[in-house]
RNA sequence: GGGCAGGUAGAUCAGUUGGAAGAUCGCUACCUUGGCAUGGUAGAGGCCGGGGGUUCAAAUCCCCCCCUGUCCA
């Protein structure tokens, strides 16, 4: 029996062919010659929607998620895009993300069975095809419901979900039902597979209705324990069908197209439009030729010039690029990524590049962070969270269009100085690699700033992308096999229950690897960057305690009997346990304080905690100046001073999201359906297993230390707290009352001391160089006293003392005219100078090379200079003896 | 995470085969002027990103690290 033998099909009198275009399967009740997607067909609906009548976004939205909200499904808020709950993705990319891997293994219950929701997506694989093809996006809400079916507890599976989709565009949506048509196809992905059915209208795919219900294994294919529903409605593909516009584009982004096109007093000729997204949607385009291919077929099926279509397509591309990038950044800035060079940031960078490159060539007025702007005033009445950051976002988008403007500038020099040493030549297809993938200036500017021609192939990015294949991935390490058996003892963190206790009995229950486990613990393990407790376990001292799983291992110091049905005596490390509580309260205390201060867009991405020292990583575009450092070192005192309670509750998982949003997960990755809450009140709450001080006052004084951009958008900040801090500034009053006593000043005087100091050094250095070279004019003039004459040219030999630069000599000797200077230094490594003034005629070189060789060292330099040493000191003053001979030989030969 | 391009005076950048650290702008003083723009003269300003190595000798060649930019995941 086939996977797409479904009864509501037979019941509907539903027809199988198969497209004899494309060869796939399709199921439909009329009578059709093709499975009817494109391009198979071309599109049929513009300007004659099969849809009852026009809908906006926000209309379809709402229509489509009440319609299952009618039919028994609960209605769920959407997940951030950036998918902070997953380690293997940066961003969520469809609905299902939302419940991978928590839901679909098994650990979390989905928060309502069956559910739709309306998914908010990014994917940047289709970018080059944005504002092009008139139907793709890097941002796009995909609508969807899905069911959660475990044995014997089956929800809905193909039947009822065809029947669904089937009723909502015929019966919701108006459309007849002949036109839908039914694909069979096959699906895979993130480890799971099933058959899926593709929904078609009008040339259009509408949805993918996906049946996941297999495991893919290196053993093969395995039925899942639990089926899943995955279905995925592109939200703007619904809309657009329902307007019937030329392309999706208008049909999604009318307000903010239109606010562009009347800023520019652009009015483009809608039947071009037509056909180009007729053409286009038949297209798959890979290069700059596939693209020139489209216009070409497009202006031939219009009967008018290239010229004159590009005339129209151009500006409009660039409005449509310019109208998604601003929306997905929206979201995205929204959501907690701030722009940068690496990771999830660097797609929003590449967002607001591509976006000002479209704004360049439009050659408009308006900056892109008003267009964001617009788009969130659009979108906001849905989506309240966009208000709260507005400005927030915008700023970002505005410290982002200043970066691209200082690397358009950077970029403007290095082109022009490139082009400066070709003198006319072209600028080759290497160089112009070069200045994209090492300086982001893409071949269009380049020749823009360049007065030199510029030849752009046609896969020029396919080449950039060769470069960057070669070097593929580095292996990654395989994983450690378990060193610990999966069947040890779990153990009690007693440590949640009452962290004051600092002494208690317990049981050993086991003995892992030397490594003790106790019933119940007080101690601490390793984990959320708190180092582990330290103390005692009867005569042992405790270095360290690790969480494996569900049970804490106690590594003691040395070789120790104890064993399993023993009761041990504990002690914990106060004031080290204290002071890591400090530093993890102080840690949630600084990134509220960090958030209020900077803005929405900080994120904890990082943080460790130990003794002395503690430090915490948020997301931020600059490294913290003076003045903010001390801000919020001064805010985080005001809230220690304040007071706030810590409160820390145990909450069901979809509880504390609805109670505090997404930011809860400011450590990351937290699995489970019972989350720890940690909510430092008025201040900050997080989903946070440390153990944290009961108060805000009991963390004592913050100190912040230091603060350094450690990557592009990540800054670190480097604090202490409590008794830490206290000891931190007890050191630093130390240094200076020392250094104050030294100097013989006040601690009041010690700067201007300082200063005075450094200027008096700097100055008496000055001094000796001018004595040095005083020095050295007199010596020369005694040595050119003593001087021996050849062919009337003074010749100095001179073995210098210690405390004489023979460098500097040989150039006040050299200076004057007619003079031969061989100087010597007898040093460890010997060192040897023969120079000669301007007006004297011979190669100082072979007279060095030929003196050196006596002392068994070389040297070199240039004919008026020449330098050498090396070989045995004390053989240096013998050759200097024939330093004369050797220079009369040399004369002689000219 | 990986690749590439960079890091030299306050700023922007030169620096050839390893052999004496430079230019332009800016800064300071003086001259020219009734004053300013300008012009002229003189001067100050450098751990040549850091650490190793090779060499008689390294800004320069080799290795490691740090920082900045950029492209790709």
């Amino acid at each position: 029996m086939s996977e797409f033998d479904l009864s509501f099909f037979k019941d509907n009198l539903f027809i199988r062919k198969v497209c004899p275009k494309c060869g796939r399967a399709f199921w439909s009740q009329g009578d059709h010659p093709s499975c009817g997607e494109s391009p198979c067909e071309e599109y049929s609906f513009i300007n004659n929607s099969p849809i009852k009548r026009p809908y906006s976004n926000h209309e379809m939205r709402e229509e489509y998620l009440s319609f299952f909200e009618e039919h028994g499904h609960g209605r769920v808020r959407r997940y951030p895009i950036v998918a902070r709950w997953r380690d293997d993705v940066f961003f969520t990319q469809a609905s299902i993300y939302d419940f991978q891997p928590w839901v679909l293994n098994g650990v979390v219950d989905p928060p309502f069975n069956p559910l739709t929701i309306s998914q908010t997506c990014v994917r940047f694989n289709d970018i080059d095809n944005v504002g092009r093809t008139g139907r793709h996006y890097t941002f796009f809400e995909m609508l969807a419901h899905h069911a959660f079916n475990r044995p014997g507890k089956e929800i809905y599976f193909k039947d009822r979900t065809v029947e669904l989709c089937h009723k909502f565009y015929t019966e919701r949506l108006g459309v007849q039902k002949e036109k839908m048509r039914y694909i069979e196809e096959w699906w895979e992905g993130g480890g799971n597979s099933g058959p899926c059915v593709e929904v078609i209208l009008e040339g259009v795919e509408l949805a993918t209705l996906v049946f996941m219900q297999y495991r893919e294994t290196p053993e093969g294919r395995k039925p899942m324990d639990m089926t899943v529903v995955d279905t995925g409605y592109g939200l703007e593909r619904a809309t657009w069908i329902s307007q019937g516009t030329p392309s999706a584009y208008e049909a999604v982004f009318g307000p903010v197209v239109k606010h562009i096109q009347d800023e520019l007093g652009i009015k483009p000729d809608q039947r071009v439009l037509e056909e180009y997204s007729k053409v286009a949607g038949a297209m798959n385009m890979k290069t700059a030729a596939d693209i020139r291919n489209l216009r070409q077929r497009t202006a031939d099926r219009l009967g008018i010039s290239y010229e004159e279509l590009i005339q129209t397509i151009g500006p409009m591309e660039d409005i449509y690029i310019i109208c998604d990038h601003s929306r997905a950044l929206a979201f995205m800035l929204n959501d907690g990524v701030v722009p940068s060079n690496v990771r999830e940031g660097y797609f929003a960078r590449m967002l607001v590049r591509r976006a000002l490159r479209s704004m360049r060539s439009l050659n408009v007025k308006f900056t892109l962070a008003d267009i964001v702007g617009r788009q969130i005033d659009y979108f906001s009445p849905y989506f309240p969270e966009l208000v709260e950051n507005r400005e927030d976002i915008m700023s970002l988008v505005k410290v982002e269009e200043q970066r691209y403007y200082e690397t358009l500038e950077r970029g403007r020099s290095i082109v022009q100085r490139m082009t400066k040493d070709l003198k006319g030549a072209p600028i080759t297809v290497d160089k112009l690699i070069e200045l994209y993938d090492s300086h982001g200036l893409n071949p269009e500017i380049v020749k823009e700033f360049s007065d030199v021609p510029v030849e752009i192939p046609d896969n020029f990015y396919m080449q950039v992308a060769k470069r960057h294949e070669s070097t593929a991935v580095a292996e990654e390490e395989g994983p450690k096999a378990d060193e610990y058996p999966l069947d040890m003892p779990e153990t009690v963190r007693s440590y949640y229950e009452d962290p004051e206790v600092m002494a208690f009995e317990a049981d050993v229950v086991a003995v892992i690897n030397g490594a003790v486990v106790l019933d119940h613990t007080y101690f601490y393990p390793e984990g959320g960057g708190q180092e582990a407790d330290y103390g005692t376990m009867d005569e042992f001292n405790v270095i360290n305690v690790q969480k494996v799983r569900n049970t804490i291992l106690h590594f003691l110091d040395g070789k120790h009997g104890i064993k399993v049905g023993d009761r041990v005596t504990c002690a914990i490390n106060e004031p080290r346990r204290r002071q890591l509580m400090r530093h993890h309260t102080a840690a949630h205390i600084i990134n509220g304080s960090a958030r209020e201060m900077l803005g929405n867009h900080v994120w904890q991405s990082g943080a460790h905690k130990s003794v002395d020292e503690a430090r915490l990583d948020i997301t931020h575009f600059e490294n913290l100046s003076e003045e903010q450092r001390t801000a919020l070192e001064k805010r985080c005192n005001e809230v220690v001073l304040e007071d706030h309670p810590v409160e820390i509750k145990f909450m069901p998982r979809d509880e504390a999201e609805a109670k505090f949003g997404f930011r809860l997960y400011q450590g990351g990755v937290v699995p489970g359906k019972i989350i720890r809450v940690v909510n430092t009140t008025g201040v900050d709450v997080e989903a946070c297993g440390g153990l944290h001080c009961d108060r805000t006052s009991r963390v004592g004084p913050i100190r912040i230390l230091r603060t350094k951009r450690i990557q592009d958008g990540v800054v670190r900040i480097e604090y202490s707290a409590g008794l830490a801090a206290v000891c931190g500034m007890q050191s630093d009053k130390a240094c200076v009352d020392q250094l104050a006593d030294r100097m013989n000043v006040g601690r009041e005087a010690l700067l201007p001391a300082a200063v005075k100091l450094l200027n008096d050094v700097k100055e008496d250095r000055k001094r000796m160089e001018a004595m040095a070279a005083k020095l050295n004019r007199i010596v020369a003039d005694n040595l050119l006293d003593k001087a021996a004459q050849v062919d009337g040219i003074k010749v100095v030999v001179h073995l210098a003392a210690e405390d004489e630069d023979p460098q500097a000599l040989s150039l006040a000797l050299t200076s004057r005219p007619g003079v031969i200077a061989v100087l010597g230094l007898a040093d460890k490594s010997p060192k040897l100078f023969v120079s000669r003034s301007a007006d004297v005629k011979l190669d100082c070189r072979p007279v060095l090379k030929e003196i050196m060789k006596l002392v068994g060292g070389g040297g070199g330099g240039k004919p008026d200079f020449a330098q050498g040493g090396g070989g045995d000191p004390s053989k240096l003053s013998g050759a200097m003896e024939r330093a004369l001979d050797i220079i009369r030989a040399a004369m002689a030969k000219k």
